[in-house]
Parts: C-alpha cells; sequence; structure tokens
DNA sequence: GTATTATAATTACCTAGGTAACTAATTTTC
DNA sequence: GAAAATTAGTTACCTAGGTAATTATAATAC
C-alpha cells in the first residue's frame, strides 16, 4: 500500500514548488496562478475565460478572480466579443514589456530548482505524470 | 525547456488527486487536510501541533485551523503537556471508532485512481517524486 | 416570435495553505 | 535570579481553488 506515501509526497512537492515560484515572482508583483494564465496568453494570444479554465483546468470562479488582479495591475484587458457573454482576455503592451523578465525569472527558478535532477528523471517524471493524469482526466 | 509543463502536469495532478478524495470523503464530514492529520495520528500516537506541521511540512496556522474543526467535530483532543506551550494532539474514541470506515473510504478512491495506472509506474512515480522532494527541500 | 434551455461570467461562501505580527511559556545568558 | 532570546500556538489577512446560486446573453423548441 504505497498510495498514501505516493498521494502525499506528490502532494508536498506541488506545495513545494509553487511557494518557491511565488517567492521569486513576489518582486515583481506576480503570483503563481497569475503567472500561469499570463503565460498561456503570451503563448496562444487572446483566448476567453472559459477557454482559459478549459486550458488549466481550473473552475471559473477562481478564474475570474485571478483576471481580476491581472487587470488592476494592468497587465491583462477584458474585451467584449460577438458573444457578448463572452470577455476575450489578452495581455496589455505593457504586459508583454515585461515578460521577457518574468519569463527570466520563472526560468531561473525552475532551473534552481530542478538542478540536482537529472534530465533523464525529469523526462521520466513528466511521462508518468501525463500518463497518470490522462487516465484518472 | 519541459519544466514548464513539468511543473503544470504536477500542480494539476495535485489539485485533481485533492478533488477526488474531498469529493469521497464528503459523506462523512471530513476534508484531505483532516484526513492527512487524522492518518498521522493514527500511526503515530499523541503528537504536538509543532511535530503535526513538522511531519506534514504545513505551517502551523493553517495546522491550527484544521485541528480546531477536528476538536468541534469531536474527532481530536487537545491535552495540555508539561511544558505548558505545547498541545498534545489525539484521536478520540469516536474517531477511532470511526477510522475503519475512513481508512476504507480512502483506500477504495485511491485504488480507484490509480487502477489504470500499473504498480511498477507507481512504484517509479514515487522514487523520482521523493528523490526530487529530497534534492529540494 | 415567444418560451425554454444552455452557456459565460460573476458573486458568495467554503477549505487549504502561506506570511507577519502577537501572546505566553520556556531557555539562555550574564 | 533577572533580562533577553527562543519557541508553541494563535490571530489577522493574503492567494488558490472548489461548489452553489445568480445574471445576462445566446441558442433551441415549438
Amino acid at each position: 500500500m504505497i498510495s498514501h506515501e505516493l498521494f502525499h509526497s506528490l502532494h508536498q512537492l506541488s506545495r513545494h514548488l509553487t511557494n518557491k515560484l511565488n517567492e521569486a515572482l513576489k518582486p515583481v508583483g506576480l503570483y503563481s496562478a497569475q503567472w500561469a494564465v499570463i503565460f498561456v496568453l503570451k503563448n496562444k494570444g487572446s483566448l476567453t475565460q472559459k477557454e482559459l479554465c478549459d486550458y488549466l483546468f481550473v473552475e471559473a470562479p477562481p478564474m475570474t478572480r485571478t483576471i481580476q488582479r491581472l487587470v488592476k495591475q494592468g497587465f491583462v484587458k477584458q474585451v467584449a466579443g460577438k458573444d457578448k457573454r463572452e470577455k476575450h482576455v489578452q495581455l496589455t503592451d505593457h504586459a508583454l514589456m515585461e515578460y521577457p523578465q518574468w519569463e527570466n525569472i520563472v526560468n531561473k527558478i525552475n532551473q534552481e530548482l530542478l538542478k540536482d535532477f537529472p534530465v533523464g528523471s525529469q523526462e521520466e517524471l513528466l511521462k508518468l505524470q501525463k500518463s497518470w493524469l490522462q487516465q484518472i482526466l
């Protein structure tokens, strides 16, 4: 019965990584959930909040909150679409300008967190995680 | 640069598993964080809140809240120790009586979540997680 | 074309977990 | 042994993310 330990160490790992990312992002006034949204918007362009939710597997209410904070900080703008229920979300010029710095911070902390964890193990871990996810999602 | 995907899938996996556990525990009025405390107390006996925090790698404030809810539900009692700063926490008779049912629920949902994930993969995943945790903690 | 149903987003409220600041008790220092 | 430093726990407040209920718009039924 290794399941308890498996679940527990996964949970701990996730918390620890999020904490480290938040710590690293603190100087630029961002939080991990905000970064996740920014990262997707940078790579996908303009998305509705629903599309962001589907992509990040997050429910609508937390997404609303995260986006509202980003709007307040001037990093994101909401554009009404043809369907007036939808809100198309996209990065502002300000955010696009700051993005390289943010990416740099995230890459640095990720590298720091992975520096003693061999690339082969990283790939194996990713493969296992994705495989498990696919089966239970 | 697989790190983004590695972190993201780990985060998602952790959230999904916690959600599933919460859903399964709902009928008996418990939440995942409470179960974690109960599980440790069942296996370790009486512990101070500090010891529980160290064991579960959780900060003191959330532990206080989780324990206070458990006390209110009558599943846990706090006993003053010789050092009057400490509070020794232990399961009540009521909790010990209910425990087998809870364990059964948790085992069932864990098994359900792992049913299409080969035991070999589980072991490999656990090994990788523990190895990574050890390096960054 | 109106009534019903479905959908996007929001609001309110819950647990989980983090930091900072505080209190009370214990150790350490001198 | 009194003053200072440390420690266990709590309180207040923050983000993250979940469900249930609500609102406004769009799509569907008839």
